[in-house]
DNA sequence: CGCCCTTTTGAGGCATTTCAAACATTGTGG
DNA sequence: CCACAATGTTTGAAATGCCTCAAAAGGGCG
């Protein structure tokens, strides 16, 4: 198969040029907020694929905001088994969670080689007091973040393994249409291993789904690209086969 | 067997004598941020069991705290399959992961006689510019649940069946003790269906598995009210048993 | 008291895991 | 640049935990 690599595009590193600036927690702010906030924002990384922006445990001390690349956040269970809580993308923010306990409740990890903003968390108290909207772009993050894990959990609760895969599926290829990437064609930033993890099946059957859905033709992948064929197959598939039936509780 | 009603005290309904106030968002705030914020609190409710505080899809108009009862929240699926998210005690902060559409992506339905506070949204607002501590209570809150929601997910995703159900025992167990009430013995508010649901296996399974925590003298149990007889053995249940084996994934 | 809904119990089936092994890919040192 | 190790991926066959279906038992409420 034929396929250039396909990733994000990288962004500059200064608030002003940065094409993600629409996405991230800046996206409402008007140009004299913006500089307000810039003052305060470092450029951190690029760090490479399998390190760490924080440990789970590690003290808060700032927020992240991805500039490229990507980044998984998870679970470091006592007895070593791991949950990947979730994938994300340029623009996304990271750290917030920390918020309760002034400490990160999970790990975060880069998938890929990933380039990240840094705003200290003393900053961000002081800026959201003095900028409303800033405040509730924070916030707005926060409940979007908390909608992302919602959908997780429907996922994990009630959809059935290939279900779950066509559902990763299109969620990614949202996420990549809003970053002004193709929605059909991509590079995959995990492995098949992380995959599974994230949908709660073993790695084998995450295989076998991918070859299944290679051979109906529904998409064609190689390795870690993917080429969507049939939006529409895939959509089905993600809505249909709750695992445990439709059980109309009040 | 012999048992009593054991449910959640029930609170002043003015914030001063509030029995809850250390556990809600105005717990860290000082005498004159506490009045601030008093003026613009009403008191909503009592709502009986199965009615709701708001729908999927309402506009946000406020944030809540429960005041009494206990609330779930969840997702309605299209398709009518749906997904319990959160189940909410008294202290709980509500409402607030709408903040990003501007409208709520859950259901929130009280599991029994609930009362509850209402902060007009708008005030929120106000009141999180100028009084930074609340601010901090506000996104404390919200980490805090996503923090349950990334528990919610590792119990979905790596735990079996009854460690799933002990899992879900201790953490009430928990929150009962948080709230002044013993640790060992309780009423659970939901049903069986709903405990099902939350923990995304079938009613039948938790009903199974229920009877022999029973026969095996982990908890006693009759109908709604739970007695943990042995809190090691609880643990030792909710900890072991990943369902697909301990994979060390860098 | 009788109806309805929730809970419990039993038996069988199936989706997914587990175990095992071949295969492909990437990185490393000679 | 190739041999080789280490890791990630695919495929097959067997085992199993949980679901599904079916039906009885128990409580709540008019």
């Amino acid at each position: 198969m034929q396929h250039k690599i396909i990733s994000f595009p990288t962004a500059a590193a200064n608030c002003e040029d940065c094409r993600w600036s629409r996405l991230c927690v800046m996206r409402n702010l008007d140009a004299t907020e913006r500089a307000e906030l810039a003052r305060f924002v470092t450029s951190s990384g690029p760090i490479k694929q399998g390190e760490q922006i924080f440990r789970q445990g590690d003290p808060l001390t700032a927020f992240h905001v991805i500039r490229a690349g990507s980044v998984k956040t998870y679970f470091d269970s006592q007895d070593g088994c791991e949950q990947a809580v979730a994938y994300l993308f340029p623009g996304d923010l990271l750290g917030f969670d920390a918020l309760a306990e002034q400490r990160h409740p999970t790990s975060a990890m880069a998938l890929e080689t990933t380039s990240y903003c840094t705003i200290p968390y003393e900053r961000v108290e002081s800026l959201a007091s003095k900028l409303p909207r800033f405040w509730h772009e924070v916030m707005s993050a926060a409940a979007r973040q908390a909608d992302a894990d919602h959908h997780h959990a429907m996922l994990l609760g009630q959809k059935s393994a290939p279900a779950r895969l066509a559902s990763f599926l299109l969620d990614l290829s949202q996420r990549f249409a809003i970053r002004g990437c193709s929605k059909t064609e991509f590079n995959l930033s995990m492995s098949r291993q992380e995959i599974a993890n994230y949908l709660a099946v073993a790695v084998e059957t995450i295989s076998r789904l991918f070859t299944e859905l290679h051979r109906t033709k529904v998409i064609a992948v190689d390795r870690r690209f993917v080429k969507i064929l049939s939006l529409p197959a895939l959509e089905a598939l993600a809505n249909e086969g709750a695992q445990h039936g439709i059980r109309i509780a009040s």
